[in-house]
DNA sequence: GGCGCGAGTCACGCGTCCGTCACAATGCGC
DNA sequence: GCGCATTGTGACGGACGCGTGACTCGCGCC
């Protein structure tokens, strides 16, 4: 469908933040949430690959929320990755019980958490293969992390990376440059406004090679758009 | 789409000046209260979208505000960011669970406070789904931003789509100039009157090439009507 | 350490759009 | 038919939004 989603659930911001961060990098779409309500409300409305959920959490702890979620049918399949400090260590036992796929040690290294994260979804994700969204001659390739035209592949940068392949994912749908900024730098970014133009600028420029620039549209007033369609 | 009222309670009174400054600035409007019961009486009379809550507060405390805000159905939908300084962060999570929608710990940079506020405004405001308004041939995309026929879409400024966009969620109706300047232009605009009928005029035109010109009825003495039905 | 790369910011230029005006055209009451 | 009120229309000055190139800074790599 996507760049995969992944929900942090963790109430410590620095410690999300920079979870967060390293995820981007890597391509991911990161949701972030402070405690279990809020998870609740952002796995109902934007239904995530995989949960990256903290032990200690404000409200519920983190393993009666996978107990939960592994009960709902509507969120049983979701992979649940739990974090845990390293004296709680003789808590990943009861973390498995309650149904988490796999469960990190603090503190860790962003690689192996990518590692682990890459090793459930690959696990899980028998059920939703890899996919390829196609849009206009754009290839979007999602496991190889990168869109390609026909045999060549559009050399992009990471954050044009990023940025093409949330608007191939959410065509035909104008977002405005705080949108964008949410969406594909992270909801606590602090950045101009204007920097998202100056992508833009970046993507058409590469897409201009393989005639695609035209895909990206400008709304004034509004922000831009991807579409297929003729402005 | 008027300007964003902001309600700032917060009882000193330099911090307060300052805030509101900056909000102004980023084209807020602004409202302010030294305390909950002058907080109280502008929410019910100015009817603010977001409130900006100083923990600390002379009368009640800034969480015990929230908790009734968000108590009470007229105001449960208001969205609270508190301000809370750094040696009561621990009260975070009891703010966040007394229903305040995000913190900010002072002292905070004006651009973090702003990202916030856009955050939360987006988060609580964007909840509408795809929705295509059909009319006479003519279609609304609202995600998409535009106007089409067939395949082929409209040329509109931006103040022309909005009009029209109003235009085709209110159909068969007459408003007046001053109405429309209230609606589609944002009720603490100051222009002529006659500027209506030069963007009704660009409008027509715009939708002339398209056949669909007749819609935009004039009735004289009244204003403009949109219909598909023929005068 | 030097190097290149990419991100974010800034300043400048240009095109578009907006609000206003003046004048033409149209409708309405008498 | 006449005169007044109301609306249509084209033009214009200025503001604003966006595109664009250049610059700086931080980071990883050799």
């Amino acid at each position: 469908m996507s760049a995969r989603q992944i929900l942090i659930v963790e109430d410590e911001r620095p410690i999300r933040e920079m979870i967060a961060f390293g995820l981007r990098r890597a391509g991911f779409e990161v949701i972030e949430a402070e405690d279990s309500r809020a998870a609740r409300a952002r796995i109902a409305d934007r239904r995530p690959d995989l949960l990256l959920v903290d032990w200690m959490l404000p409200d519920v702890s983190g393993l009666e929320l996978t107990r939960a979620l592994k009960k709902d049918k509507d969120t049983r399949d979701v992979p649940i990755i739990l974090l845990t400090a390293r004296a709680e260590e003789q808590d990943k036992i009861s973390g498995l019980d309650g149904g988490a796929d796999d469960y990190v040690t603090k503190p860790f290294s962003p690689r192996e958490l990518l590692a682990r994260i890459n090793a459930v979804l690959r696990r899980t994700g028998s059920t939703s293969p890899d996919e390829v969204v196609e849009a206009g001659g754009l290839a979007l390739d999602v496991a190889g992390h990168r869109v390609t035209v026909g045999e060549q592949t559009v050399p992009l940068g990471p954050t044009e990376y990023r940025l093409l392949s949330f608007f191939m994912t959410h065509p035909e749908r104008v977002y405005t440059r705080s949108q964008l900024l949410d969406r594909v730098w992270g909801g606590n970014v602090y950045v101009e406004e204007r920097t998202v133009d100056v992508h833009i600028r970046r993507l058409r420029k590469a897409l201009e090679a393989f005639g695609c620039d035209q895909f990206i549209q400008t709304v004034r007033g509004a922000g831009y758009r991807f579409s297929t369609r003729p402005v």
